[in-house]
DNA sequence: TAAACGCATTGACAGTTATCAATTACCTCC
DNA sequence: GGAGGTAATTGATAACTGTCAATGCGTTTA
């Protein structure tokens, strides 16, 4: 199953068991903030933003969910972002109760999760980074950056054509804003900035075409560099 | 043992066979960004902060490890940052062969490992709420809450002493630009600005009095403030 | 003790971003 | 096809931050 390739035939068969297939229209509230979720689950499809809701409503997205992503929480304790379908998504759910149960019967999935949560801190450190950039271009270097890394193999998000890499990009420019900690006007004009470099060209608002990857990588920063391995110059 | 109060005592008894404490001075590089390390550590005492070295040999510091942190990596594969000691540490080590052998045969002290790491992820979450603020006088204001919930109850950390908070920043004004993403006379600028609302009072560089909380946590955007149950207004 | 040094703070100006306003592009619905 | 609505972009100005320079303060060193 995909959310745990890599473990034993027999445990699969149980976390089958145990899994849930749904879908959700976009814009859905998945899991509310401070709600004590009975399941995580695992995004197949589509796009979804982790949010933080501030006491007057408004709110500050932290993250985002993408396919081959997990979200929720593993253990009891109300979830401290919500989950919003940005797209529709079908996701595989696991009920928190029995897979526990699994977890505390298996070791080997247990410390699959272990590993699995090492991975996201160490992607949740990596994206510190991007937000430590001062200037707002800076930022937006790197989120498309991150995309590249983290969803390579995603064919309708990235897409490496004849020579040309094409990146679509997920959310809108507000939600953009908020994940980048800056405002609407300065993403756009961010965008605009990176196209005059001839850095990136957009075809639409959704789908940029990077024309100088070696430049869009320095314009990150750099330091993501070595990350990239995997992605051709 | 410290960092692992609430587990059994008999596993206690393996852990503490495992485990060496270790005293370094001020400015030591614990673990270099890269190095596949051999142990992780728990800090009894002292400060140390996190930093990815850049290309060029500059660092920047995307977090901090006090006492009753733990650091370092659970399992093989290069760290990811630095570990650098500020002030003089001591630290309990544990080596990584021994103790995964441990977590291997107790699913108990996983299970406590993999609620630890969530914590982990959280608290970084919370952070990046802090540096997604846009101005640096919101930013300095959210570390100082952060410390002080983190920190509570360190006592020469924070001190709430007669109706007045004190704050210990432990690290330098340069390091604490990096960690907030700005430069030194921004940082140096937003305690001026905060101590002149009446907020603050910087009895000294390393030494800030809270003269008032609520608008402290107002200046820090405000949302961290239900994490402050336990801090009195 | 004086000089030298590191660190923090303050001032002046240039560069960047936030804010408000206006315009444009695009999609939906009639 | 045209009207209305939403999202994205662009422009102008105020607010904020980065940079360079100078000063103050405390500690170390000769």
């Amino acid at each position: 199953m995909e959310p745990f390739s890599g473990l034993s035939q027999p445990l699969i068969a149980e976390l089958e068991k145990i899994c849930a297939p749904m879908t959700y229209p976009a814009e859905t509230t998945l899991i509310e903030m401070g709600e004590t979720s009975d399941y995580f689950g695992y995004v197949r499809r589509g796009i979804m933003r982790m949010q933080r809701i501030h006491l007057d409503g408004t709110g500050q997205i932290v993250g985002l969910v993408a396919e081959g992503d997990v979200f929720g929480s593993l253990f009891e304790g109300g979830s401290k972002v919500a989950i919003e379908a940005v797209t529709e998504v079908s996701i595989l759910t696991f009920k928190r109760g029995p897979f526990e149960a699994l977890m505390a019967r298996s070791a080997e999935l247990d410390h699959f999760m272990l590993q699995k949560l090492m991975a996201d801190l160490d992607r949740t450190r990596d994206w510190m980074l991007v937000l430590l950039n001062r200037k707002v271009s800076e930022r937006l270097a790197g989120f498309l950056v991150v995309l590249c890394i983290r969803y390579a193999n995603v064919d309708h998000l990235v897409r490496w054509d004849n020579g040309s890499l094409e990146i679509k990009v997920p959310i809108s420019r507000c939600d953009l804003a908020s994940l980048l900690g800056t405002r609407v006007e300065s993403v756009s004009r961010a965008f605009s900035a990176l196209a005059k470099k001839g850095i990136i060209h957009t075809k639409t608002p959704y789908l940029i075409e990077v024309q100088d990857v070696r430049r869009l990588l320095e314009e990150a920063g750099g330091e993501l560099t070595n990350r990239v391995t995997g992605l051709r110059t």
